[in-house]
DNA sequence: ATCACTGCAAACCATTTGCACGGCT
DNA sequence: AGCCGTGCAAATGGTTTGCAGTGAT
């Protein structure tokens, strides 16, 4: 954790920014929370300092996603949601009819990624990565 | 194009709704346009009827969607885009530094989409699958 | 003194909704 | 008559931007 915070102060010092609370806290919220929708980002950062403002965390977070501390899949139609880089890498199988969200191991998608790469020389982003689809549960249940 | 007139009559009669002009030039519309955008339907409609909204395009786009005549998805950050069904499936590769888009046979997934289904009985849906990462001219000019 | 960083409010863009009119069935 | 479908305008949700103030270097 604070080994994090030092990661995080060297990588932002690097390039010029600084680690301030409000960064600090952004990083926390997403590594905290795991899927976090900026909204969801904000809410948790509030707990601790309630006057930051929502902009202020897309600020963060695009800074953030410049220096690949974090990156963003959409798992919904909505918001996108952020997750810390490296680690616990995974994938997300979202069901388009309940909404419930299963991940499985980038390894999984090893195949056809080394093709594309080795075919067209096109590098997957497997943290961008989303698989829609509809879960057991309700393909069992018959909904849509 | 006739014989797909027909058959969008029919689905529409089918389910109890009309196939109205607009909804006639929103199909034409998104068969011909192949990846089209919200935005990009209404104008290519308008070419022909100047004063469709965008709000009965978006309704008629819903409504196709639930009667699986078009499914949608997501290239960019921004706008969904929408394509007929059945018609030419294919994955997209969207490269996140030039916004190039390639297409390859879903074929090439079958493996671990067939997996998935086997163990987890998860389905995917590969009208709604795209793949982000970096192409090859990109990577070669170390863009991001 | 300069420049990064932030809060606030307004602007923006894509999408949705309420409502009333018009036209099928 | 009843209901589907549409245009219009307003509302909404998510995100971005301009600006002025504050603090770090």
């Amino acid at each position: 954790m604070a080994a994090d915070v030092d990661n995080w102060h060297t990588r932002l010092r690097a390039s010029g920014h600084r680690l301030t609370p409000q960064r600090q806290l952004v990083l926390e919220a997403v590594a905290k929370l795991g899927h976090a929708t900026p909204e969801a980002i904000v809410h948790e950062v509030r707990q601790t300092a309630s006057a930051v403002n929502i902009s202020t965390v897309y600020r963060t977070l695009d800074l953030l996603e410049e220096l690949e501390l974090v990156s963003h899949a959409h798992l919904g139609h909505g918001a996108p949601t952020y997750h810390v880089t490296g680690v616990d890498p995974h994938v997300h199988l979202v069901c388009g009819a309940c909404g419930a969200i299963q991940e499985i191991s980038p390894e999984r998608l090893a195949g056809i990624v080394g093709e594309l790469r080795a075919e067209l020389g096109f590098v997957v982003d497997m943290d961008h990565l989303t698989l829609a689809g509809r879960c057991a549960e309700c393909l069992a249940l018959g909904r849509r």
